[in-house]
DNA sequence: CTAATTGCAAATTATTTGCAGCCCC
DNA sequence: GGGGCTGCAAATAATTTGCAATTAG
């Protein structure tokens, strides 16, 4: 697995002019954007950030931007509580959703699960890939130092159990 | 109106009692009906199953109490692209997305996975639980012999990488 | 009885789409 | 220069809420 010290936006930008997508500005801020933090942010937090940079996009080119850049393969979606989220780092890894903030955290995969994707899920069954869900308390939550932050990225309720 | 003798809605009827909770007849029903299946549905397809036997039924009542049922421990709630899904399965298991048809099928848990969860995903971070997300093709699929059933269940996106 | 629950309709929130004009390659 | 992109506004889709009437215990 590579380290996430991409520079920016150079990589994919190549893969895009391949398939005849053009680099706009505005989806080259999108792009740079979700790559840039590890907060899985909305299609709303996005908009919001692009706008301090590019005041005239709209939602719609955000959510139009995020859903092709997906599709690419060059940000990954994830379905959640109130929303959609992006997230830049496009190798495989986990997930820790804590219940209390709704905040989603990365955690590295274990070196042995590339080994042994659990093979027969079921007979018959092609398994492509597969990722682990954690959830509980964060560090900060746990200590009660932080406030609830949902607001930010839309409540995110826990996925069950 | 008939009432079908569900052995499944036994278990959790007390503890709605003991917390209050009347047990309504749109209530019952929703909680037998996702119970009753492996299908993960979504308020939609629960509401149209109410329906059938209750005519009556908002899809309001639906959700509130699908919502109600899963903040009482009873169901289970999955996000998911187009929409929330509910699970009446509400011990601890695995999840296979099929890409092609949308469709979700419960995975039995290894074994192993109770006595080992990854202790310290982080630092200082509490983990409650974890569940892993299979994706890939189910065996109907991947021989073509169906078609897709993605309607039933609103699109359901492969959930990224 | 009487508080919990419901049906209905209207309100919110998330996301998509049609279209005329703009701007990358 | 021309087709991909964009902004805007209006359209959908998913979910929630206010409230008077209903009903379980």
């Amino acid at each position: 697995m590579q380290l996430r010290i991409i520079p920016k936006s150079a990589a994919g930008t190549d893969a895009l002019r391949a398939r005849g997508k053009r680099l706009t500005r505005p989806r080259r801020l999108i792009l740079d954007l979700v790559r840039s933090t590890d907060a899985h942010p909305s299609a709303a937090l996005v908009y919001r950030e692009v706008r301090r940079h590019l005041p005239r996009v709209s939602l719609a080119t955000v959510y139009r931007n995020l859903r092709m850049l997906a599709a690419e393969g060059l940000l990954s979606e994830r379905a959640d509580a109130g929303g959609t989220r992006f997230d830049g780092n496009t190798d495989p890894h986990d997930h820790f959703t804590c219940v209390a903030c709704g905040r989603i955290y990365d955690v590295p995969p274990p070196a042995a699960r590339r080994v042994s994707p659990r093979a027969a899920v079921r007979p018959g069954f092609e398994v492509h890939g597969q990722r682990i869900e954690f959830y509980g308390r964060c560090d900060a939550c746990r200590r009660g130092s932080t406030r609830d932050r949902r607001r930010n990225y839309a409540r995110a309720k826990p996925q069950g159990h």
